[in-house]
DNA sequence: TTAACATGCAACCATATAGTTGCATATAAA
DNA sequence: TTTATATGCAACTATATGGTTGCATGTTAA
């Protein structure tokens, strides 16, 4: 059982997910018409995905069709990031002037990020 | 500029930003009080948060308070999953059904998911 | 000024991850 | 029955990732 966010991870997986949004329960060799890796890559992301229960599968002869499970991205969105949502509504609006006046000793303004660049 | 989705794949990450949700603001130290793990791996993490925007600094004295900024999850969640909440819904009703009566010859009833088995 | 504290930087290590190739097996079509 | 198609399994490789430790630097407090 995969983690969604580490099946979400990678972009290959996003992109894969894409497509079976445009076009359900498609087949490996389907799924991997126009993708730049070998075929079994592909189907190794798709192993994730299933593992993540992010697609399912059906068996029809000797095609594996790959359906789009959109359950556990709702959940995610639900239960993980729906916490954030009002701090992000007031973000939108003021979260850079909240940051910008919080209390700070008056007589260096962030020297520190001038000393130690890059972060 | 890491991945917002790669961020969010390490749960120690996630960890972190629950933290930050209960109080926002904190120093490294401060975040890094009951992790089982090192200051260092704490910073290395912080920095990837940073680097995804998930997360704003701001020095004080000796001390860089970190603290959450929302707006990339939420960007998340309406430009991404977003498209994906439709089907959701379906999903959450008819989604099992959909691929239990999906166009199958009635010969077979899954006989390859018992032979190659382990998916 | 000296000592303690908060953080950064760099080198290093073990393992996970994303990819490859080769071959085996099951189904479908000729 | 033979051939082509669709997929799976296994071994292997290169690089990314998460972690460690040691030391340097900047800031605060004694």
């Amino acid at each position: 059982m995969t983690d969604v966010f580490a099946a979400l991870a990678d972009e290959t997986r996003r992109a894969l997910l894409d497509r079976l949004f445009i076009k359900n329960g498609q087949s490996l060799t389907g799924l991997h018409q126009g993708m730049a890796m070998s075929r079994q890559a592909v189907a190794k992301h798709l192993h994730i995905l299933e593992s993540a229960n992010l697609v399912s599968v059906h068996w029809q002869g000797r095609e594996k069709l790959h359906y789009l499970n959109p359950v556990p991205l709702g959940d995610i969105v639900h239960r993980w990031v729906g916490k954030f949502e009002d701090a992000r509504i007031a973000a939108l609006t003021d979260f850079k002037q909240q940051i910008e006046s919080a209390s700070r000793p008056s007589n260096s303004s962030q020297p520190e990020e001038k000393r130690r660049a890059g972060q």
